[in-house]
DNA sequence: TGTGATATGTATGTTTTATTACATAAAATT
DNA sequence: AATTTTATGTAATAAAACATACATATCACA
């Protein structure tokens, strides 16, 4: 229910100090129902008690619970703008268009939850080519620990991903103070990736974890934390946000590397040329 | 000056304590810097303390000047509603910024070139539970092919994503007309996609290509193509574009399938429910 | 491996803040 | 005009919130 239309259409008559306090509500709502009790009762020219009073009568028991409410409406309001989306053109029941348009959502919401100076951090720790990089994700965030592998591996050595749980553990047991590890783990949170993470932590690697939350159990075990949405329209959660962030880190990272990756990159053509394009990678994905 | 800014480029070097505050103060920003210092500190993990020396650091002398602050630009912000409130023009020689926007710029070219009758004629073959579905792709794009896979495992039996090259040719061997097979090839393309499209279509199955725009040397061979943009500004191709049509095309089947997969989905859960959440499938990718 | 510097948390003091109880003022009713 | 009813303010109090001092832990570097 509207906070403005409880201020506007009270249960009960209004008495004269009621009235003071609703005109200064309603004169730039909501940010003065934010003020402590004492500023608000001040600006209507009313007593502490009488701003109790009205918040009771309007249906909140406590003032905080008021407040709470205030903030919460205008969290929904502030996050609209981005959800409205298309709402030219026709109906589109089309799930293709649909899904596809809620991504692109996705992805712009994503972008004001990356960090710039944590990606900075992350290029400088991947810079370093003598320490290890594990990567590491789920069912569905395994492909994008994949990926970005294997990018990783054309701009560095020391690049590992995991894609079995006896090289987790193998992995984990080798990795030294000052390795990377990169956990994918994205809702419908798997507890391989608690485990993953915990004994990274224990071996002091440095542990990177992109996610769809922050509030993730794995929080404080974390080093770094890069966070993307992954709600669309579909039953199933997109990833497109997170690899659209994977993508930019490469950049980054190449970037950020120079010149020296160039000849590597020249390297890595010319082996495949010698080698024939159809070789396959041990047990991932082929070439 | 803009609170986010001042959040996004502090004076001087965050500490982990300073970052965890940034990025819990930038998730719902700004309704998350309206909580009391407790709260706040609780919400980044972090002491009461900690948020104090993080607020004096990006210059506010005292908390409740900082929520000030906030609250007078939430006003401002709600009073203009959509006057631009993201990013703030600038230089942007930063390569992740640049590789973002350019990937977003590659999607919406890559909008126009899906044909929504190959939608729906894709859409119409994966309904066939009884024919397989084989994907397949390259060093980059495999991991596209796996994602693809991931989903359509969960919607619909018999199907299948190559890792190796021995699973390449024993798949080929064994498949039946009308069945489908999907194949991922983007610029660099390999050979060994050629020669796998080849197969499968003297195998009279349903060929898919998910390829970039330009004409690959196998759209002769192919039923059916779905194309996308694979440029930005990074050294790298992008496979955002395509990842979207992958998901949209999830999407899409799932929406025709209708409630028949919903109790599929259940059972799915189920079972990772009674399996526990840690087991491995056999070489591609974990649980 | 030890040492200085930095970062962070614990404990605590001080101030605000919300809330209640009670007294006073105003209004309505007879 | 007196009395009841309603509205409002004053003052007290308990809870919480902010802020600080200090101790501990962590990190960087020699």
């Amino acid at each position: 229910m509207n906070i403005k239309e409880q201020l506007e259409s009270p249960p009960s008559e209004l008495t004269p100090a009621d009235r003071k306090l609703v005109r200064v509500l309603l004169n730039n709502f909501p940010t003065s129902g934010l003020k402590t009790i004492a500023q608000l009762a001040k600006d209507a020219g009313v007593s502490d008690p009488s701003v109790l009073r009205f918040i009771k009568k309007i249906g909140f028991s406590r003032y905080s619970d008021f407040q709470s409410a205030l903030v919460k409406q205008l969290d929904e309001r502030l996050k609209s703008p981005l959800l409205m989306h298309s709402k030219s053109g026709g109906i589109d029941d089309d799930p293709w268009q649909h899904t596809a348009e809620s991504t692109m959502d996705a992805v712009a919401g994503s972008e004001p939850l990356v960090i710039k100076q944590d990606i900075e951090q992350l290029v400088e720790w991947l810079s370093e080519k003598n320490k290890k990089v594990i990567c590491f994700g789920g069912r569905f965030s395994g492909f994008l620990a994949g990926y970005l592998h294997a990018h990783l591996q054309i701009l560095r050595p020391n690049t590992k991903c995991i894609t079995s749980s006896l090289e987790l553990s193998d992995t984990l047991l080798d990795l030294k103070p000052g390795d990377i590890f990169i956990q994918f783990d994205y809702r419908r949170y798997q507890q391989s990736a608690a485990v993953a993470v915990e004994m990274a932590h224990r071996k002091k690697a440095k542990v990177v974890l992109f996610t769809d939350i922050y509030d993730s159990p794995l929080r404080n075990k974390v080093d770094l934390t890069i966070s993307s949405l992954v709600d669309t329209s579909s039953p199933f959660d997109t990833l497109v946000p997170a690899m659209v962030q994977v993508e930019a880190l490469v950049a980054s990272l190449t970037d950020t590397l120079g010149d020296s990756v160039k000849d590597r990159l020249m390297e890595v053509d010319d082996m495949r040329e010698l080698l024939g394009t159809h070789y396959f990678s041990n047990n991932q994905q082929e070439q």
